[in-house]
DNA sequence: ATCGATTATCTAATCGATTAAATTAGCAAA
DNA sequence: TTTGCTAATTTAATCGATTAGATAATCGAT
C-alpha cells in the first residue's frame, strides 16, 4: 500500500487538504474539484491509512468489547447485535475473552488504554471494579448483562428479578413449595438480583425460605452437574430452577443420567433459550433474554455517547424485557 | 490521556529515543537508564498511543477475522481458539461478521486494507474468490474451516471426506442402504468434500446412488428442517447423514415433530458437537469437529507468517481430524 | 598522550493523515 | 478602478511514536 493522500492529491490536481475535505465532507469543494479527487481516489485504488488518520484526529473507529465467555451462546447471541450496529455506523469491533477472570480483563482494559478505541462494552467479571471510575475518562463505557462491583456507569440489563419472580411464581402456584435454585457466580449482579426474585416469590407466597435449597455454582457446566445432584441427594424437591445457562445444561445432564422424569418427577426451568432447547424432550422451559437486541442497544447507547460526546449519564440503566418460556419441562 | 513519550523522557532524563529502545527492546540501554525510564512509565501510568505507533512502524498488532455466522457454535468454537494465541501473543482480534453474504465480506476485506490489520483469518462464502488473489499482498492471510473458490491461500481445514466416509460406512455396514444426507450452502469446499465422502462410501460398498436422497441446504436452520420432511415425504430412508450443524438441529426439530423414533425408525447422525447432543433423547451421534484447535492452528500459523514474513506458501493445507462419535442415535 | 574501535545515547527525519490559519479568487458596491 | 467581503483552496504545523545516522563516551593498544 504506497498510495498516499499525496499521490490522489497530485493526480486530481489539488492539495491534500481538499482530498481530505473531499472524502471526510468537513468542507465545501466546489463540485468539479470534487470529481476530479473522487475520479483519481478510484483511479489509484486509494484507501485511507487508518493509523495516520486516528493519530491525527484522536478518532480510532473502533469500539472494544470484553466478554466472559467468547463461546457461551448468550454473549454470542449479544455480540451479534452489537456487530450489526457497529458494522452498519462505519465502526470495528474489538473482541477479547475476559474468561471471568479479573486479571485478564485488566490487562485487556490497559491494552484499550492506549487510545486505540473510541468506547467499550463490557460484561465485567464479578470483582471490585471500583478502580474503573477514576481509570476511565478517555472513553465511554457502557456495561452489558451486568453491572460492575463498586463503580458507577450506564448498563444495558434485563429485568431479572421480575422474570424470575414469574417463573418460581409460577412453580408455587403449581403447587410446588420445595423449590431448588442453582445460581451462577456469587457476586454477580445478574445472580443477586435473580435470587432477589426467587425470594420474594417465597415471601410474597407466604413460604418459608429453605437456604439449604439454594446452590451457588460458578456459572460452568460442571457446576450444574454437581449441584444437581447435591441438592437432589439430599432434598426431597419437587421443582428446580438453574439460573444459569450452562449450568442447565449441566444440571439436565445429570437428570438424563439418572432417569428423572420431567416434569413428573420433577418441574424444571432453566435460564436462556436456544434452538436446542426446544428439540430436548420434554421441551424446556426457560427463560429466554433478547440477546441480539441487548446488543443492538449497549451499541446503539456507545455511539451516541462517542458522537455526541455526551458525558456523565452516571448509572443510567436501560432494562430490557426477558420472557419466562413455559414449555413441557414444568 | 495527555502524556506522551516525550514527558516520559523528560522525567526519567533521556531522550525519546531511548524510551522507545526500552519499552520496544530494540537497542541496549544501560541497567541504570532503562530503571530511571521504567520508573517514569510507571509514575506518570504511560501507555504507548498506538496510532503513532502503527504508523510509523507499520504494524499493528492487529489480525482481522472474518466468519459466516457469529452466533454459531461452530464458529465460536474457532473463535475462542484464535482468541487464546492471539490475546498471549500481544496481538488483537478484530471480528467481523459476513452473514454468508459476499458483499458483506468485501466490505469488510476493504475497511481491512487501510493498513489496519497484520493479518487475515477467514472462513470465506461461496462465491468466486478470485479478486483476493491480486488484491492482497499487503498482509497474510489464513482461511479456516473452508478453502475459498478460485483463489490460493493457506487453511486450516478438517478431514471432511474420510470423516463422512467413516460415518456413512458405519451405517452402510448396519445394514442401510437407503441413507439420505442433507449438506450446507452448495459451492462450500466443506459441502463438496462432505459429499464425496457419502458418495466415495456408496461406490466402495457397491451401493448405488439416489441423487434423490441428495439435498442441498444453505445452512440454516429452517433449511434443515424444511429437507428433512422432504426427504422423508419422498422416500422410504432408514437412515438420516445431516452435514451441517444448524441443519443438525432444524432436522431433529421435525423428527421431534413428527415423533420418529431414533434410531428405531431412522438412524441419525449429525455434525458438529455441543453438550446439548448429549443431553437429547437419544444421545446423538455426530461428526465432531477440533473447533478450538482449529483456530489455535490457524492465528499460530498466521502469527509465524506475519514475524516471519515468511511468504508464498501458497494453498499448503492444515488438515486437523474430526472425530464420529457414535452415540444412540444411529 | 594519541588513535581507533566499540558502545551507549541523542538528534532529527519520518510515517500519512487532519486542520487552523493564510492566501487567492471572485464578485458587488462605491 | 479600487476596495471590501465572502467563498474556495492551499500551506504548513501537528498528532506521538520509531529509527537511521550522528555524536559522545569509554577503554585498550601503541
Amino acid at each position: 500500500m504506497k498510495v498516499r493522500m499525496k499521490e490522489v492529491a497530485e493526480i486530481a490536481g489539488v492539495s491534500t487538504a481538499t482530498v481530505s475535505y473531499v472524502i471526510n465532507k468537513t468542507r465545501f469543494v466546489s463540485e468539479e474539484k470534487k470529481q476530479k479527487v473522487l475520479q483519481a481516489m478510484e483511479q489509484l485504488g486509494y484507501t485511507p491509512n487508518s493509523a495516520a488518520r486516528s493519530l491525527r484526529s484522536k478518532k480510532s473507529y473502533t469500539i472494544g468489547l470484553i466478554v466472559p465467555d467468547i463461546n457461551n451462546f448468550f454473549f454470542t447471541g449479544i455480540i451479534e447485535g452489537i456487530e450489526q450496529v457497529v458494522q452498519s455506523n462505519g465502526y470495528q469491533l474489538i473482541l477479547s475473552n475476559s474468561n471471568e477472570n479479573f486479571a485478564n480483563e485488566k490487562e485487556q482494559i490497559n491494552r484499550f488504554n492506549s487510545q486505540l478505541i473510541d468506547g467499550l462494552i463490557m460484561a465485567p467479571t464479578a470483582d471490585d471494579h471500583s478502580f474503573l471510575c477514576g481509570t476511565l475518562g478517555e472513553y465511554p463505557v457502557v456495561y452489558i448483562d451486568r453491572k460492575p462491583n463498586g463503580c458507577f456507569g450506564e448498563s444495558v440489563l434485563v429485568n431479572n428479578s421480575e422474570v424470575v419472580y414469574e417463573a418460581i411464581t409460577y412453580l408455587i402456584k403449581a403447587g410446588h413449595e420445595k423449590i431448588g435454585i442453582l445460581t451462577g457466580i456469587k457476586d454477580l449482579t445478574t445472580t443477586r438480583e435473580r435470587l432477589a426474585g426467587y425470594q420474594k416469590a417465597f415471601s410474597d407466597y407466604g413460604l418459608q425460605l429453605d437456604n439449604s435449597l439454594i446452590k451457588t455454582g460458578d456459572s460452568r457446566y460442571k457446576s450444574g452437574y454437581d449441584l444437581t445432584k447435591e441438592v437432589l441427594n439430599n432434598k426431597d424437591i419437587t421443582a428446580l430452577f438453574v439460573a444459569n445457562n450452562l449450568m442447565t445444561i449441566g444440571s439436565m445432564e445429570f437428570l438424563r443420567e439418572k432417569k428423572i422424569n420431567l416434569p413428573g418427577e420433577l418441574a424444571f426451568i432453566g435460564f436462556d433459550d436456544y434452538k436446542w432447547s426446544s428439540i430436548i424432550i420434554p421441551r424446556l422451559s426457560v427463560i429466554k433474554q433478547p440477546t441480539a437486541e441487548m446488543g443492538r442497544k449497549a451499541a446503539e447507547i456507545l455511539l451516541k455517547r462517542i458522537k455526541e460526546e455526551e458525558q456523565n449519564n452516571y448509572s443510567k440503566e436501560y432494562r430490557l424485557t426477558a420472557k419466562f418460556c413455559l414449555r413441557d419441562s414444568s
